[in-house]
DNA sequence: TTCCGCGGGAAAATAG
DNA sequence: ACTATTTTCCCGCGGA
């Protein structure tokens, strides 16, 4: 069994729109943007009671990975490898401040360090809401959480 | 050999 | 109190 294994980052890359992010000025980020009313896009997923979940729960990080992956000042931490499939990825460069973005959302007491949330991203390869593609750094949402999601 | 990314067990922390 | 979801820590593996 097994045998499918995902083989390891080796194969060429395959960078669909933007890997091309050249030395262009990168924001350090704003804090959160629009409290309330506006997200910044209106790519607003309907809610759809498909699980039974009473109340609202906090963003989950995948939902945090697909915000970012909309915010074009983001482009330096995270791209989108291939939109259509849900391949994303990682800067090795800048994977720390995006990591580190996600510990303030979350309120941690400690600093999230990529390290940390690759492992929270394994945890996803049991619930199945993203799985690790062969690249280096590359991950992809399951088409289930890509559709409920955009 | 070191460095880096990766896999996952185990237990603690939190929100709801 | 209980569950879901991380978060934190740690160790090992393997390729460049």
């Amino acid at each position: 069994m097994l045998q499918n294994r995902i083989a390891y980052y080796e194969a060429p890359a395959y960078i669909d729109s933007d890997s091309l992010s050249s030395s262009s000025q990168y924001q350090e980020y704003q804090d959160s943007p629009s409290p309330s009313s506006d997200r910044g896009c209106r790519k607003d997923r309907d809610s759809l009671p498909l699980v039974p979940l009473s109340g609202k729960r906090k963003e989950r990080l995948f939902q945090f990975l697909f915000e970012m992956l909309q915010t074009p000042s983001m482009r330096s931490c995270i791209w989108w490898v291939q939109s259509s499939s849900g391949t994303f990825q990682f800067s090795s460069q800048n994977k720390e401040r995006l990591a580190q973005l996600w510990g303030r959302r979350k309120g941690n007491r400690k600093t999230m360090t990529y390290q940390k949330m690759a492992r929270a991203l394994r945890n996803y390869n049991r619930s199945g809401e993203i799985q690790k593609v062969k690249r280096k750094l590359t991950y992809r949402f399951d088409e289930k959480t890509l559709r409920e999601n955009k």
